[in-house]
DNA sequence: CGCACGGTGCGGCCGCGGCCGAAGCGTGAC
DNA sequence: GTCACGCTTCGGCCGCGGCCGCACCGTGCG
């Protein structure tokens, strides 16, 4: 089954239909193969191909149901390795108008693979820390463990899962850490199930943050104020 | 300078001759195009060609010395990008006798980026935890710093890096963490250093334990019994 | 000095792989 | 049952890019 080296999975990120799917995949959620065209910008035909290539490297697992087939990222390995690949690959430079409005929302916030990114983010990170949800060490305290309880985040559940609990990961919009992990999965999931965040659209990994979302950051004491 | 997206910096190490040179800088030290050209198994002006590239996308960074052009990673990023991809991409299968020998003396010990990996890698991790060293959540105890003073690392230096200090990174052949991040780096220099290993060859990740560094790791409680 | 050598640039060959259109298959709607 | 729709498979076209050989440049050696 893995005839897969590091050659072939390069390969695999390297063409550009293919990294167009994986970027909107990496938004977190399964995306019918027909969308994934659509992000890509070829025929039916030439996705199902590519995503036939995806799913043969592990990169991607589908689910069928109904006459759809949905696709999504293959587990948190790929989900990491995606995101650290970003990190050596700034942000291609803006030809027109439509992408320089969307490279702003994107920097505002995102998801970065499972997590919140962008300013938003970051934002978000540097107020657990102040607030003293979490440690220095990245662990959470009494405090922060309540306080997330009471946003329907189960802490116990996300440490327990087979992953890096919570880490820093460097954004590379703003350049500074936003949360990246288990815990940041769950939080960055009841921040938009909370009406603090929606997405844009479904195949896209660009956030809009609400009134509500609005006003909770600034009572953590976030400044929104730009730049 | 930037223009690369996340497809072209997989395409650059979808090749796979690029490929090859790349892993083999993950060990850590900077080789000369002609050896790089060597271990690709491509001529001197492919080779050339495929170094301009990686150049390009700032995967890879030159240091010119006499009529040699040393070629190494271009920084931490890359390296972790490297490491991550290497995770979803498990090793190919083995078809010759000589491949087998060095599948396993890579299983055994090898560098993974700049840190120790393979099975003296998560020896050294389960060690470095059960002598308390370090703490569960990866911070170094006042006797893992005397400790490690003595074998020449600098914990101060190394937690002053813009890197992440220490955390747990799964090895990929033994399925159990090692230590990964700028401690790690820092512990695998002074062990090499030290004559606990030596490489293998110049251009090769793989390593060779020595009497030295047998006794070492069984005077820190690994149990080097095969299996 | 001249030669050997490491490395790079250029022209040309060739094969891999992305692309589409048409056809086939299964599912769901009516 | 019949049709529509989503998706996949297959065949064929075509362009990008890896490969080499050759020429060229700079360095180091005798």
């Amino acid at each position: 089954m893995h005839d897969t080296d590091l050659a072939s999975v390069g390969a695999l990120i390297g063409d550009p239909s293919r990294a167009r799917m994986l970027d909107s995949l990496m938004g977190g959620r399964a995306l019918a193969a027909g969308e994934l065209a659509r992000v890509a910008g070829v025929g039916p035909s030439t996705a199902s191909e590519h995503l036939g290539r995806l799913l043969a490297g592990g990169l991607v697992e589908v689910v069928a149901q109904g006459r759809h087939r949905y696709y999504r990222i293959a587990g948190p390995a790929v989900g990491e390795a995606l995101e650290a690949l970003s990190h050596v690959a700034p942000p291609q430079p803006v030809r027109t108008l439509r992408q320089a409005g969307h490279a702003r929302s994107l920097a505002f916030a995102r998801t970065c693979y499972d997590h919140l990114a962008g300013r938003c983010g970051v934002l978000l990170h540097d107020a657990l820390l102040a607030q003293r949800w979490l440690s220095e060490a990245y662990d959470v305290t009494p405090a922060g463990s309540a306080a997330l309880a009471a946003w329907g985040v189960d802490v116990e559940a996300a440490r327990g899962r087979r992953r890096s609990f919570a880490r820093p990961c460097l954004d590379w919009t703003e350049r500074r850490p936003h949360l990246a992990g288990a815990l940041a999965a769950d939080v960055g999931a009841a921040l938009i199930d909370r009406g603090w965040f929606v997405r844009r659209a479904a195949d896209s990994r660009s956030l809009r943050l609400t009134e509500t979302g609005r006003a909770g950051l600034r009572d953590l004491g976030c400044d929104l104020s730009p730049a």
